[in-house]
DNA sequence: CGTCAACCGGAGACCCGGCTCCATTTCGAG
DNA sequence: CTCGAAATGGAGCCGGGTCTCCGGTTGACG
């Protein structure tokens, strides 16, 4: 979705480009994915048309804003690989991610959607998702994290710190540490109860495709 | 909000006032909060100002649909309290109500924001607040429940239920059940760790009341 | 059965965001 | 400096939701 191999921009175009992806950013971070475009054009000192030719789509914005910021998602799991044991490795990458959470009310979104028009994005995703598989079986293995925690796991930790920092939000920014640091215990091997099942990873994918979906036709018929 | 001591409805009125609630109560569960009111009067089979006439905000019309809702809320706690230990008693009282969130997106909704105008609504929730204060009184002092929970805590988890359930919707309907239990093992009281400083009583309810201004907004400018 | 207040429905005014069209301006190559 | 392609911006259309106004309908009482 990102132009790459497209002739280069004239450099006002360019400039105007930049401006719009900086000012997208952080209405973005502030208000989440569905900040009215107008605002975004409007804060960017440029006309709302100039943002629809640059970014046909909404998710073509949310793509060049994103793909930074979830190279950093996927950096922080590499990162926690490197942690002396795979219990404060795990704690450290959770409580890192979900700390981007609270940081950025639309990489909170990001992250719980799916973009399949925006490839960059999904590499990068699917890029995160693996090294944390990884982490995961280490601290499994380490005994430390409960031997039934799944990859999908982070996922439901994912959409619950959203709720939080969604529900939470200016009222209490700190609020979502008290969650993740509950939420870590229970990770936690020793006298861990059974629990229910955990979503399939299909069921997942379809939760992440049915909350892009609901996203756009809230955009469309509010 | 509601009218109590105002003159009785002629029969007919009566009857339709009945089904635009029990509409909208349904549409209310399966859509939220923000479901078009025109779509509520149009499933009752009634013109849209009838519903305005009735209900002339929308608050009146959340008041009137969840009060049967919220005094059930408040009645498990009350239940819970006659488990034969404390614990179980809070396990199953933290599963009744986040099943009644995944039951009921409406609730889910209702139960993380403050309706300043609806004194019936605010009464149960004091109810089932009050109720609860004691189960954690309980458990905590059974040694079961981790000492350093407050009841504010259990706003977070309402607050992450709520993602979740939002999250997975029909996905995986059943998602929510493995997160709580994850959720309750990370409230024991064995072998806890020291816990971030949990939200204020006065950050909890400048939350809510944030969400439900939020909402209000999002509805006249979604 | 007649009357009137209560009730009803839907047209339409209003606001808002998404998105497009086109007359005008600006860049930059020659 | 000239001139065409690139870029611009805002007017304007659409669709959707809220809420009101008013002419027509109906229940209930005498």
């Amino acid at each position: 979705m990102t132009n790459q191999a497209t002739k280069p921009l004239r450099v006002d175009a360019e400039r105007n480009r930049a401006r719009i992806v900086e000012v997208a950013q952080a209405a973005f971070a502030e208000h989440g994915l569905d900040v009215p475009l107008e605002d975004v054009a409007g804060g960017a000192g440029v006309g709302i048309a100039t943002l629809y030719r640059r970014f046909p789509t909404r998710d073509d914005l949310i793509a060049a804003c994103f793909e930074r910021r979830l190279a950093d998602y996927a950096r922080a799991a590499e990162e926690a690989l490197e942690a002396p044991d795979g219990w404060s490795g795990f704690c450290s990458y959770v409580e890192r991610i979900c700390a981007m959470q609270a940081a950025d009310r639309g990489l909170a979104d990001v992250l719980t959607r799916t973009f399949p028009n925006a490839k960059e994005l999904e590499a990068q995703r699917t890029l995160g998702y693996e090294r944390s598989v990884r982490l995961l079986d280490r601290a499994r293995t380490e005994g430390t994290l409960r031997s039934d925690v799944v990859p999908e796991d982070l996922v439901l930790l994912l959409m619950a710190n959203a709720g939080v920092v969604q529900g939470f939000g200016a009222a209490s920014p700190e609020a979502w540490r008290r969650f993740v640091a509950l939420m870590l215990d229970g990770f936690r091997a020793d006298g861990a109860a059974a629990l229910p099942p955990a979503p399939s990873p299909r069921q997942v994918m379809r939760a992440m495709r049915r909350l892009s979906r609901a996203a756009e036709e809230t955009r469309s018929t509010p």
